[in-house]
RNA sequence: GUGGGCGUAGCUCAGUUGGUUAGAGCGCCUGGUUGUGGUCCAGGAGGUCGGGGGUUCGAAUCCCCUCGUUCACCCCA
């Protein structure tokens, strides 16, 4: 193949309909259930002060290693960052305006991160998640994981696994975490090379392992839920019998300890298990208490999820679920006698609210009629010389039985109307 | 960041042990007389075989480097 002289950098790439239309649809109908469950939108920037995702905790890769991050023209300069994810945004905002709680927001949007790129994994993706900031009930937790689990079903999904966890809090993690250290050093010998590192930097993530060496003794591992503490102990029960009041499925997950730093007690996330590949994770959230307050903000307890819409539409694909949305114009005008009339009844239509489109370039009827075929569009309306000295266009049925009729150019957008509603 | 697979027309791919002007299907364009698409038929456009270097009389075919892609680790959506 030809090299060209750009292509989209690596990791990135260019979403063409009729793909295009299909995430353009994904995400409505998630700010459609957003909005039906009392979120609104918040769009915040696509790049914001380093410092910002520095808080995120200088042990998650997303932060030390995977950054798009550069400095602007300032005087001083400003040492800025592409997004890495959104929450950190969210809670930036928060802190910043203040909005009264329990302040419920979705958003959507690209992110970054500097990571090599694989099946479901590119450096810029596209995330859609919802917070609740200033609700520490259980029920909140309950409602987020709900409509995640209900968005993934109304796409068709049905190889969608949700798991839950719970990581503590400040008054019972570090038992916990003493213990998994102490366990887990008792074997660093039998670890796999890579865990002994991670080890040292944050025991929890050695749970994470996908390595065969490290899985019997992760299996043994001590577990979080054993070490909740009262409190922590009563949410994590509330959040279960709220999804078993609903009727959500789910499986407990005492390994699932997620990537970021900031998350306290519930956490979960959604596998799509007809994905191969080891990026099935379509979803994950949970709860962050003290990121509000870690980013100068009053203390104020969060929780949300984000959505991989990249690896949602990939497991769609695996499904067979959620196909592209069909053609978009109903009428293809068809014009042989320069064009003009085709210019004039594609105005009228549209200014009708009917979706038309036409051929350029003069060319031939034959090749018209099949641009028109290509493009979905149930009806052709023809204008050859008989039609333009009429003041008519043959109004044609490309998809049924009903032939063709010519009708007086005034009454086409009424005809079509007519067509279209039957 | 580490390791493996792959990289031939817009797309999906063939290309024999390296040997003359590189092929197919689909798609696209133009036709198949006298205004009509979806089937059929005939033509046509389109590739310096990802890029660079090397081996050789000669390389898409072998070697090296590089870029991209893909898979796994890692990480995560």
């Amino acid at each position: 193949m030809a090299e060209p002289t750009f292509r989209a950098p690596k990791g990135t790439r260019d979403i063409l309909p009729p793909e295009s239309g299909r995430r353009r649809a994904l995400v409505d109908r998630f700010a459609d259930s957003a909005a039906l469950s009392g979120f609104g939108e918040v769009v915040s920037p696509i790049f914001e002060d380093l410092g910002v995702f520095k808080r995120l905790g200088e042990s998650t890769d997303i932060v030390t290693k995977e950054m798009f991050d550069f400095v602007d023209k300032g005087d001083p300069p400003q040492h800025l960052a592409l997004r890495p994810e959104l929450t950190a945004s969210i809670c930036r905002a928060y802190a910043e305006h203040r909005p009264i709680p329990p302040w419920k927001i979705w958003y959507e949007g690209p992110q970054f991160r500097y990571e090599q790129p694989q099946a479901g994994r590119y450096r810029q993706f596209t995330q859609v998640g919802v917070e609740i900031l200033g609700a520490d009930d259980p029920q909140a937790d309950v409602d987020v994981i709900a409509l995640g689990a209900r968005f993934f079903e109304s796409l068709g999904l049905r190889q969608v696994t949700l798991m839950v966890n719970s990581l503590g809090d400040e008054s019972c993690r570090p038992a916990y975490m003493e213990a998994l250290t102490a366990y887990l050093t008792d074997r660093v010998g039998d670890l796999s090379a890579q865990s002994q590192v991670t080890l040292e930097r944050n025991p929890l993530r050695v749970l994470d392992s996908k390595r065969d060496e490290d899985q019997s003794i992760i299996d043994a591992a001590p577990v979080m839920v054993d070490f909740l503490g009262g409190e922590t102990a009563d949410h994590f029960d509330a959040v279960r019998s709220g999804l078993d009041e609903l009727g959500i499925a789910y499986e407990i997950s005492s390994r699932l300890v997620r990537g970021l730093d900031y998350y306290t007690r519930t956490t979960f996330e959604f596998a799509a298990t007809a994905l191969e590949s080891a990026q099935n994770a379509v979803g994950g959230g949970g709860r962050y208490d003290g990121l509000v307050e870690d980013l100068g903000g009053p203390a104020t307890p969060g929780i949300g999820f984000a959505l991989g819409v990249d690896r949602i539409l990939l497991a769609c694909d695996a499904e067979d679920v959620f196909a592209a949305p069909g053609p978009s114009v109903s009428v293809f005008v068809v014009d042989v006698t320069g064009g003009s009339v085709a210019l004039d009844a594609c105005q009228r239509l549209r200014a009708g609210g009917i979706g038309a489109d036409r051929a350029y370039g003069g060319r031939s009827m034959k090749a018209q009629m099949k641009v028109a075929d290509r493009s979905g569009a149930p009806f052709a309306a023809i204008v050859g010389e008989d039609e333009l000295a009429a003041g008519e266009v043959t109004l044609r049925d490309l998809r049924g039985e009903s032939g063709q009729r010519r009708v007086a150019l005034d009454d086409l957008v009424s005809d079509v109307r007519s067509l279209l509603s039957n």
